[in-house]
DNA sequence: TTGTTCTGGTTGCATCTGCAACCAAATGGA
DNA sequence: TCCATTTGGTTGCAGATGCAACCAGAACAA
């Protein structure tokens, strides 16, 4: 194998992590501009929204590659706002079992208009959904 | 237009962002276990590395997508450790001209190594060559 | 010229992240 | 059983980031 990669990959590379900081700055500033906390507390309670039996942290850590201390102080917060809440899990007594609550399912419907327009104008309207899906695709090999 | 993304919209949108994060991660851990500084400093240090004549701090920022006090801070570092010099504007007095030192360019030349095996890995090694140049064109579609 | 606005850059403060140490419960031998 | 190891989660501390305020020089208008 050779020892770096060729041109054609590092621009491919470079181009992901300049979509991604964009994007990334998209989305912030519009929520931030709708007085809408940061996409990291949707992240979370929509994997929570999903599930009607809450999950455990871990699982919450590993769907949205976060490391667990990071985790455990963003549920502080999302605790403190009461858009979840933690209670001891019946299955392994040192952890803990998170719901969202009725006012978190609500930031979310709140949250999801503003964050998919983004999604619209940053992605859906630049390409063709033939790319789009192609798109996926590639990512979708890239993945894990 | 609908008010909502197609759900192959979403899945692309949360794919691209799952592959940066674990591209970040995996470069970053790389590096650490090679003992070396993280990748924003690789970023500034290849940049001016291009630049013979050094770049602006402004310039510098809009390359990266970096808010300029965020940027101020980077240089600090960099510059404490020599790996950069800031030496007044001669065009601008407000501004500085920031220039790569020669122990700059040699880290660039220890991380590279360290970088471009990551890339290799998590990009080259997962896609052929056709398809890196379709992911390229995509993403350069989404650019700005 | 003078005053206003804009731009490049820095700094103080609050928030967030990463790291390592820690605690307690669970697991897995011997 | 008992002890060692692993796992889920929290916490203290240091480093990094975002935000707003600030300063000084540049640009521009009257």
């Amino acid at each position: 194998m050779n020892t770096t990669p060729t041109e054609h990959t590092i621009a491919a590379w470079a181009r992901l992590l300049r979509v991604h900081t964009q994007w990334q700055e998209r989305v912030q500033s519009a929520l931030k501009a709708a007085e809408l906390p940061p996409l990291a507390w949707y992240d979370v309670l929509l994997e929570l929204h999903r599930k009607r039996h809450g999950l455990r942290q871990y699982e919450i850590g590993e769907r949205m590659l976060l490391p667990k201390h990071n985790l455990s102080r963003l549920l502080d917060r999302l605790e403190k706002e009461a858009l979840v809440t933690r209670r001891a899990s019946p299955e392994d007594g040192r952890g803990n079992r998170v719901l969202i609550t009725r006012s978190g399912r609500r930031l979310l419907q709140r949250m999801w208009p503003v964050y998919g327009r983004v999604i619209q104008e940053c992605l859906e309207q630049r390409l063709t959904a033939a790319e789009v899906t192609t798109l996926a695709k590639l990512l979708d090999k890239l993945q894990q």
